[in-house]
RNA sequence: GUAGGUGUAGCUCAGUCGGUUAGAGCACCAGGUUGUGGUUCUGGGGGCCGUGGGUUCGAUUCCCAUCACUUACCCCA
């Protein structure tokens, strides 16, 4: 028996039917706020993962499916949605033809981990990205957005909200950082790695030691230049203004290398330790460093697989048809109603004739509302039996050739 | 990469202090007098007890190894 590698899914069964159910809704809701559906592919260079999500991230470092294809190019498996997307923007020119751009998609990434609940190694993430509006009112409209599609399907969420700053104010404050860390005796050595690599994320480190060292830390967000920090200012409000409840995690830094300004999760109690259900922000310098114009940029992803278990699908209504043949003789006569019947509706059938029984028991196994059954009878009048399995009504009608 | 847990029917799990033919519930199929369902009743199919080795007269059970799944660390969605 051949099995799936580890830490990859099927999409089927129940989960099949909610996986739909939430594309549907969020990409409905997405269409409204003015997005656009993109796909790209799965497959890039290399060096676009690279160059974007960073190669101080985990996600390059270590967890990247990575190969040579037989045109000896060095490809990757996508680990993300963002710089697939950024490169197609780019790829399409749209950063020379200017404007404000909204993609919205979804598909599977890769990402080589150890699995474990709310981990795999292919999952599938929603996702949107708008280009080239720096206003942070585009920040709190996709956060507006984001809180629209959990409410909608009823899943109960925490927002942590930081801001990253800018290329005025990250700078000093790195270098500060970085004083402070060297300062400092006893940091793991994880933290001693990405004190060169990207000392950001030394914040970010889960280490109980580092984090009583880290407590003296100097906080981001009191080293904001005022720019951004009107920013942050004007996002709170906006969020305070729709009722939106945040909290502030000044330790909140994200493991892309990509980020600016506003960073920001939604995480859920109970569905495991992996409890990120979504996360985003603000990535102004990604399309140039791309080689693009330069070009604002924000957006989120969610992790699928993390909602489905919060995700309750609504009570489905009966409305499909059984139809099933009582001799040899009336099996044709079915096959070509069901046939001429399905241009409108959803069949069921077997291709079998037994009892009527029998087919009604079918019927019920497949949830179907209206039962209809054909045989020599009804072939010799000229006319069958419609029966609602819910009221039990019968109605009868005629049977055309 | 590290640590714990679990591998018995399609699914959820019992069980064997080592002993004849390995069980239940659910699911599936058939039937309950010859054309009216869901609940019920009866019957049926279906297991190399994860794999390999060791101890033993005898292993699904004890020991070792291995693989798979799973949870957690790490990191993220």
């Amino acid at each position: 028996m051949v099995n799936p590698l580890r830490g990859m899914k099927d999409t089927v069964g129940e989960f099949s039917e909610k996986y739909t159910y939430f594309i549907e809704n969020c990409s409905r809701i997405a269409k409204n706020y003015g997005f656009n559906f993109i796909e790209t592919p799965i497959l890039e260079e290399t060096a676009l993962f690279k160059r974007s999500v960073g190669e101080s991230s985990d996600i390059v470092g270590k967890e990247m499916y990575q190969f040579i294809d037989k045109g000896k190019n060095d490809v990757c498996m996508r680990p993300e949605g963002t710089a697939g997307v950024v490169r197609a923007f780019i790829t399409q020119k749209y950063d020379r033809a200017g404007g404000i751009k909204r993609f919205f998609y979804h598909g599977p990434m890769f990402r080589y981990e150890r699995p474990q609940k709310g981990r795999l190694r292919q999952f599938h993430q929603f996702g949107v990205e708008t280009f080239g509006q720096p206003s942070v009112k585009e920040d709190a409209m996709i956060i507006l957005m984001l809180k629209e599609m959990f409410d909608f399907f009823n899943i109960g969420y925490r927002l942590q909200l930081n801001s990253l700053g800018c290329p005025e104010c990250m700078p000093p404050y790195r270098k500060n950082l970085v004083k402070f860390l060297d300062e400092t005796e006893g940091l793991c050595e994880d933290c001693l790695r990405r004190k060169v690599t990207n000392p950001i994320r030394v914040l970010d480190c889960k280490n109980e030691h580092c984090h009583v060292l880290l407590e003296n830390a100097p906080i981001l967000l009191e080293n904001l230049c005022s720019t951004c920090k009107d920013d942050f200012n004007e996002l709170k409000s906006i969020l305070d203004d729709f009722g939106v409840e945040y909290e502030i995690d000044t330790k909140l830094v994200r493991g892309l290398d990509y980020y600016n300004k506003t960073a920001f999760e939604f995480v859920s109690d109970g569905i495991g330790a992996q409890n990120a259900i979504a996360g985003g922000g603000r990535y102004d310098r990604l399309v140039e460093f791309l080689d693009g114009r330069p070009t604002a940029g924000v957006g989120f992803a969610m992790g699928i697989e993390r909602l489905m278990d919060l995700v309750k699908m609504p009570e489905t209504k009966k409305e499909s048809y059984y139809i099933g043949a009582l001799s040899e003789d009336s099996l044709l006569k079915v096959m070509k109603l069901v046939v001429q019947m399905r241009k409108s509706n959803v069949i069921h059938t077997q291709y079998i004739s037994k009892s009527v029984k029998a087919h009604m028991k079918a019927a019920d196994k497949v949830n179907a509302k209206y039962f209809i059954c054909i045989g020599d009878d009804e072939l010799k009048n000229k006319t069958y039996v419609i029966k609602n399995l819910e009221t039990k009504e019968e109605k009868s009608v005629e049977l055309r050739d």
